[in-house]
DNA sequence: TCAAAAGTGTTGAAGATACACCCATGG
DNA sequence: CCATGGGTGTATCTTCAACACTTTTGA
């Protein structure tokens, strides 16, 4: 019946400058003082999983409301030197229109391209390996690209979101042809402004 | 820094009569004394948590050398009525040839068809249908389904598998088909004379 | 000789892929 | 008026689904 320190860590992704990027923190204190981690943190005793990544998050990022969807545990006995500690990881999405805040526990919430991450305290590596591979695998079978674009957004905007997250090219006839057979977008009355031609704009239909 | 009781719970699938099985224990302590519940328990300071898993399932039922795979982390913090205990599920697929030994923690490991399970403890109902769920899902984009099988088997036994697990029937020549077109298999000079024409044996081509 | 499971192809439908030009607007 | 991203169809290929009969053997 022995007692294990339980935490959670977030991996936080969002497109940014048409790539994907995540968010890491510097961590403070030690161990790896100084290194880029994810946001995370120790489970209380009263509180749901969830909810603790929830909590994580918002106090070391502002970050709410978003996807969060968990991952897998990683428990090996050596993966934190400061002894045996258990980690719920946890992926979550964002439009990248949340500002972020400094968090009183960890300094500079900032994003980074997943393309080329500083090195990562602890195993965090692996851990954002793994959710990579998670978030691209679900993009095509379910609707979790819609999480990271803001309410209302163009076509083109969706197509950018998948191209960044596979790390690929799509042709955008095909595309646009699949999204309207899933029909989970509907059209609106409105029109992005932002480039030449406007753009229509859309909005997921729950 | 609160730690908390991790324990490993394991959903050890079987085809059995044609149908998916998994198997359960008898309860002997409290709480949820004399229910059925998943084999399991608590992880120790120095073991992975698939160490732990696979020493529960060898402590409590005998079987080793199965495939094993973690498959969530349940953490309500009402779930155990003991306190707080997170535990980390994982599924297992073994053939129906190991042998069942009655554990030392533990009363009548035994196979119980997962249509009609009895009560079970905890929110172990939960955890058998998220495990149902991920071997349905897994099954026709990965190669679990050789797992349940052993060393050497028939195509018909192959299709069975994937019948009991998916619950419904197949078409023989387009699940043939398939199986071919993957080259997983490979057959071998060997035939099975059960029933009356020989059936031809193959391999997991690994 | 017959009951029982083994084995084997074809066709049509649906879905996925490749590919190129015109349109509307802001500067 | 032109540069820029928005928007649209078709032809082909691949994949999936439906469907029935012959073969081999043990009893």
């Amino acid at each position: 019946m022995t007692k294990l320190l339980v935490t959670v860590d977030i991996v936080l992704f969002t497109i940014r400058d048409r790539e994907l990027q995540l968010l890491l923190i510097k961590r403070l204190a030690k161990p790896y003082e100084h290194r880029y981690a994810l946001p995370g943190g120790f489970v209380e005793e009263h509180e749901s999983l969830n909810a603790a990544a929830e909590r994580e998050l918002r106090e070391e990022t502002g970050v709410k409301k978003v996807f969060l969807e968990q991952l897998y545990t990683f428990g090996e006995p050596k993966r934190d030197p400061r002894g045996r500690v258990v980690t719920v990881a946890y992926y979550a999405l964002v439009a990248d229109t949340q500002v972020l805040q400094a968090g009183t526990d960890a300094a500079d919430p900032a994003w980074y391209p997943v393309r080329e991450l500083p090195a990562l305290a602890f195993d965090h590596r692996k851990i954002v390996e793994a959710a990579h591979l998670r978030l691209r695998n679900k993009l095509d079978y379910s609707n979790v690209g819609f999480e990271l674009l803001p309410e209302k957004f163009t076509l083109s905007e969706l197509q950018l979101v998948h191209e960044a997250v596979l790390g690929e090219a799509l042709d955008k006839r095909n595309f646009r042809r699949k999204i309207a057979q899933k029909a989970l977008v509907e059209p609106l009355e409105e029109y992005r402004h932002t480039g030449r031609k406007p753009a229509q704009l859309f909005r997921f239909t729950s």
